[in-house]
DNA sequence: GACTAAGCGAGACGGTACGTCGCGTCTTAAA
DNA sequence: TTTAAGACGCGACGTACCGTCTCGCTTAGTC
């Protein structure tokens, strides 16, 4: 095919295939190692690529590996309309529990703490591209179910959001316990008696 | 008499010196720098021992790193019983809360969790010194609770646990929200209405 | 046209450069404490090298040192045609004495001993790069001698020439007797009766 | 047997044991692996002694590995009378090219060479003890030459010597030609020409 | 269609830290 | 009180990557 012929695929030019390949190489090495065994000339070697053509790109190790991060992470499925919000819930839930636990964004996120405890302009790019995703999707469903009636209209939602994630987190970041198939449902049944509107009569622990 | 049994500080033993020399160096260089910046020639320096004696006790710098760490972890402090339960969760995060937003236990943590991730012998530690020392904790709280009758009897233990101090690592590792003081208290208001003994016709999602 | 191509040395690639400042900091520190001092930590703030840049080209200390040791050995001094092959037999060793007694050649010598014993590599080297030479000057000598008429025909070249270095190393390594003016001297009048050739009626000890 | 019992071999005191332990060990370990491979950690581990014992009896590791070579390599043979000096020096030079080459004795020659360069102390014991028992032997051999008409009365007794074991230790620490059982009597064949008496008319290079 | 400068691969370089080994000294507990 | 066991300070080892730096050789674009 000559070059700039039309219909297929855009015709890549050296650097673009360079820094496709670069990527490409850094996705595979942190799939099998994480963040703590990727090393620059790994992905050179791996990738046929110059280790100043990767320089020349990112300023450093953690940048360039931080650049694939986020750019997997940021990957957020929409949850589609359930019957109830309860199960809209935990279909969320159980989106990044699979993710986690199956794919490599497991160690990935393992691996990115400490970078973003270190790096604040890289902690500041995950907060808007990904947290803010979360939280907006939890927004999302915790007002359909406002709307339909089924929760309380004071729901403070940036918690409800760290009480679902943080949960699954924690069992991948400290607690070990495996990210199976009931955390969703389980994580949701313990947020969601928090959320659903008072019953008449309705005992509460909550100051008056 | 032994030498310098009476009275003053048990007097030291050499082996005991170094020890406690690396470990103040350790914690002192964890401090400033924390996990990434530490390196065994630093704490070397710092304690002014020698090289091959820490490594004769630690077999990588990643050893005692954590072995310092977990070391300041697993002081957990046991809750005194309040008046309610309610009460009582609030004082047991706000504990976390304090400890991981205004000493290096934070940024300790943060560099803690590729660590656990990495080394599984490790992991399988920092679960029995830290997370079981919680997780009793929690049990702890929840029998009482149960016992005055405020809470159900079927309450998912460990579950809670997670929800609880979920949030708080989200916090701490991901989301960048601040560990304030308000924090333990809307956690621990966002879990209870899942734990409290049901009032007569309350409304639930949960499937029957 | 080629930069500092005319005229001047040739204009050194960074690599060169490198190289010569290694050699010259080991061929230095050789001088001075010989090969049992000789680091390669010292020989890279000495050469202003960087330690890994030395490993890089020699894969221990004992390569980069004999490396440098082999090349100040295999300088042989031709001899030039003399009056008879007495003269220039003396005249070969002489110059091994001399230059085993008044230059560093004498402790470096002494130090390549047990490394030729172990690294069979570098003993090759050794008998191909300086032995051989040496062994070839003898024969050369020994020839001229035969045309000459001198000396028998059917002399021992390769006894010949241990015989004659032999005792010059023996007293170099074993017998500490001084490397002085008239040991060659010495040497060759204890070895030329062998090799000359018999006159008539010659009392001989060899058996028939 | 109690203590002190009289007729056997006397019963060795604790000192005693220890010592010959630790040379037994220093020994064994001198087999494989020379004088490069000997450490001090290695004796004491294999003589079941402690390193500061060890230490408390030799300053350093070259000298004990010098005290037990010197003891070993002192060991001379006396050459018993044969028909003629030729085979009495054969039997004499025979003598150290089996020992240097069928024992470990040659490796530690070899590991000798640079020790003795270094330690004027040790390298006038060596010759004290070594090369002066080597001398006087070969000198009263030639005495006996000479007293049988055999040789010259202007013998070069230390030359002679010097000549003999110099081609036998050359092959050992620099041609790494093997010690075979012909070199005895070619290295004698060659010297000998120059030490038996002058037969009527023959013709020499010496200078007038 | 040749020319040129930017981009690239290759990989050497100065560094820093790693974890190891062996030295010779020093401490401690036991015999 | 002497010794065995072994921890200690020290210094060098050889390794792994870091991020920088020359080098020629491509390879697009410019004339």
């Amino acid at each position: 095919m000559t070059p700039g012929a039309s219909g297929g695929p855009a015709r890549l030019t050296r650097s673009e295939r360079t820094e496709a390949a670069i990527l490409a190489a850094t996705r595979e090495l942190l799939a099998k190692g994480g963040v703590r065994e990727l090393t620059v000339e790994g992905v050179a070697a791996c990738s046929g690529v110059a280790k100043s053509t990767i320089y020349r790109r990112w300023r450093s190790k953690d940048e360039l590996a931080l650049a694939v991060v986020i750019d997997m992470v940021q990957t957020v499925v929409a949850v589609p309309s359930l019957a109830d919000t309860r199960s809209e819930l935990i279909a969320l839930v159980q989106g990044a529990v699979r993710v986690l636990g199956k794919t490599l964004m497991g160690s990935v996120m393992q691996g990115l703490v400490p970078e973003l405890a270190t790096d604040s302009e890289l902690a500041r790019a995950f907060r808007d591209r990904v947290v803010a995703l979360r939280v907006q999707e939890v927004e999302r469903l915790l007002r359909r179910g406002i709307e339909r009636g089924e929760l309380r209209t004071d729901i403070d939602i940036g918690l409800t959001h760290e009480l679902l994630f943080g949960a699954v987190y924690y069992r991948l970041f400290l607690s070990g316990e495996p990210l199976d198939r009931k955390l969703a449902e389980r994580i949701v049944d313990g947020v969601l008696p928090g959320l659903l509107k008072p019953a008449a009569g309705r005992r509460t622990a909550r100051p008056t």
